[in-house]
RNA sequence: CGCGGGGUGGACCAAUGGUUAGGUCGGAAGCCUCAUAAGCUUUAGAAGCGGGUUCAAUUCCCGCCCCCGCAACCA
């Protein structure tokens, strides 16, 4: 089996894209190039979530049609592809009534069929926030306003202190129960696998505790925007409409032949890759709906942290917000690629600051792989090679060492050493240089082996940084079966001076 | 007693019950001049506090102090 799905969560659309996302795209977008590199055939997916009560209200606020305001936000996103360079093949979203729906609703039938949905009423206090019911006991109480010793809230959410809503419906149930155990054992001997282990830990001592069952729709008339169910009175709830996104979108529930085909070719789906605070719904609630409805499993999660600014978490309110389209638009997409998946540790969080942007850049890219570019061209250029120039054997083992590394370091998603190795690599041409003194004995032997160097690092870097490795390899030219170098342009001007200090 | 993560050179991070605790950035000195004032070499500089286990603790255990996350707006 040569095919290769691959997905990113579904974006909530509820704001516009933020950097947070985009390093989850940027992420998944290394796998997806890097496989198709080693000849696998790719399925990259994407999309938006975009219903929900938050989403019809940030639609209210914005003063548009929830349809409208969806779509302007799915476009927002849809433009992360040509300013970061992403490769994904396909873009669900779950608003889509002919590609989405059908998929989503195929599902719950399944499990209902299934006898693993009920109807159960319940009353209690809803967090429109979290979009979940929250206990008596999880309320909490807050000082309001400047002088914190005099007026105090009482009954908050605890996590958006905000006084939740006293709700009472009637909602299908979905027997989460009865496949928690099962999960365990899944991912316990790795046949579901959870990456990086601390997740995979915070999981199974989640389930050892036991998982209740969840509530799986939302009644119409408290959440108008979502999935209707038919012949009822309810909509589905945003977690079963949002995961299905993964079969919908590859055909699961369309009707047509090339559709079923499709779905019989990429599911189940190689990689999902979330961020830490959905792991959850992806590692139990997901495997329990696709056992129920006797679909195989996904076959690994990658969860990511999240990124801080200047050390401290998001925050618009406080001004810490970075805009990707305007952070591309100011450094260029791959320099942003290469800070994000150099300097965030893949699995895990990592911070976000401009001087730091910029001292990744300066150190690693313009003195690093520019400027080893730069030099190594520079000796090459308009020289005649012979046609039976060998590599040195010790170089040759050097650069299948650093390939190994990095093979291995993506394969446990840690892009950021698979970068580092990468690096080493550079460190290596630059000494190899200085010891050989190539601009000095004009040895074309010397010169060969710094092309030979240069042109593996451009098809290194490609996952990381494809418009680069494209720039070099472009540098490089065959002609007539004779090498042949062609000065560019500095990859990565130098930086002078910071205007964020 | 909510749960969890963490305190290692100036900054960020790594490994480790046992000679000189490793890397990157930054600092200093030297070499080189092909290259984007880039490159290479050398070098200075570090375990939060207190106790315990041990022949030996940065590592294991206990206590304390401090920071952060879970936990506004979020992935």
């Amino acid at each position: 089996m040569n095919k290769f799905y691959i997905t990113t969560s579904i974006v909530y659309v509820n704001a516009p894209p933020h950097i947070g996302f985009t390093l989850e795209l940027i992420q998944t977008d290394v796998l997806a190039r890097y496989n198709r590199q080693k000849g696998r055939e790719v399925w990259f997916l994407t999309g938006t979530d975009e219903h929900g009560i938050k989403v019809l209200r940030a639609a209210q606020k914005a003063g548009l049609k929830p349809g409208a305001f969806v779509s302007k936000i799915a476009t927002q996103v849809k433009n992360l592809k040509k300013v970061f360079n992403l490769s994904w093949n396909d873009f669900i979203r779950t608003s889509d009534k002919k590609r989405h729906w059908p998929g989503a609703l195929k599902l719950f039938k399944i499990l209902a069929a299934n006898k693993d949905i009920y109807l159960k009423k319940y009353s209690g206090l809803y967090c429109v926030g979290c979009e979940k019911f929250i206990t008596e006991k999880e309320l909490v109480s807050r000082p309001v306003g400047r002088d914190s010793s005099s007026i105090v809230t009482a009954g908050l959410c605890p996590i958006h202190l905000k006084k939740p809503e006293f709700i009472e419906e009637e909602n299908f149930f979905f027997k989460l129960s009865k496949y928690g155990k099962k999960i365990e054992s899944l991912i316990k001997s790795r046949k579901l696998e959870i990456i990086p282990e601390s997740r995979r830990n915070e999981i199974l001592s989640f389930l050892k505790k036991g998982a209740e069952d969840i509530s799986i729709s939302r009644l119409k008339s408290n959440n108008s925007w979502g999935i209707p169910i038919p012949n009822s009175n309810q909509t589905l709830y945003v977690w079963l409409d949002a995961l299905s996104n993964y079969i919908s979108a590859v055909g699961f529930g369309c009707l047509a032949s090339k559709d079923k085909n499709k779905f019989k070719k990429l599911w189940p789906a190689d990689v999902h890759i979330v961020g830490k605070d959905i792991i959850r719904f992806h590692a139990v609630i997901w495997p329990a709906f696709l056992m129920s409805a006797k679909l195989p499993l996904f076959k690994k999660l990658l969860v990511h942290g999240f990124i801080t600014i200047e050390g401290k978490k998001i925050s618009k309110s406080i001004g810490k917000v970075i805009d990707p389209f305007e952070l591309a638009k100011k450094y260029n997409t791959d320099p942003v690629r290469y800070y994000l998946l150099r300097e965030i540790p893949s699995d895990n969080d990592g911070d976000f600051s401009y001087q730091k942007f910029e001292e990744r850049y300066n150190t690693d890219l313009a003195n690093g792989l520019g400027n080893f570019a730069s030099r190594t061209i520079a000796l090459a250029n308009n020289m005649d090679f012979p046609d039976d120039l060998k590599v040195l054997k010790e170089i040759e083992v050097r650069i299948e060492k650093t390939r190994k590394t990095v093979d291995f370091r993506i394969n446990e998603f840690k892009l950021h050493e698979a970068l580092a190795s990468i690096w080493e690599l550079i460190k290596f041409g630059d000494r190899y240089v200085n010891a050989s003194r190539p601009w000095e004995t004009k040895d074309k032997k010397t010169i060969f082996n710094l092309i030979v160097i240069l042109d593996n690092l451009s098809a290194l870097i490609e996952p990381f940084l494809p418009e680069t490795s494209l720039k070099i390899k472009k540098a490089i030219k065959w002609e007539k079966g004779k090498l042949k170098i062609k000065k560019i342009k500095p990859l990565f001007p130098k930086i002078e001076s910071s205007s964020f200090n």
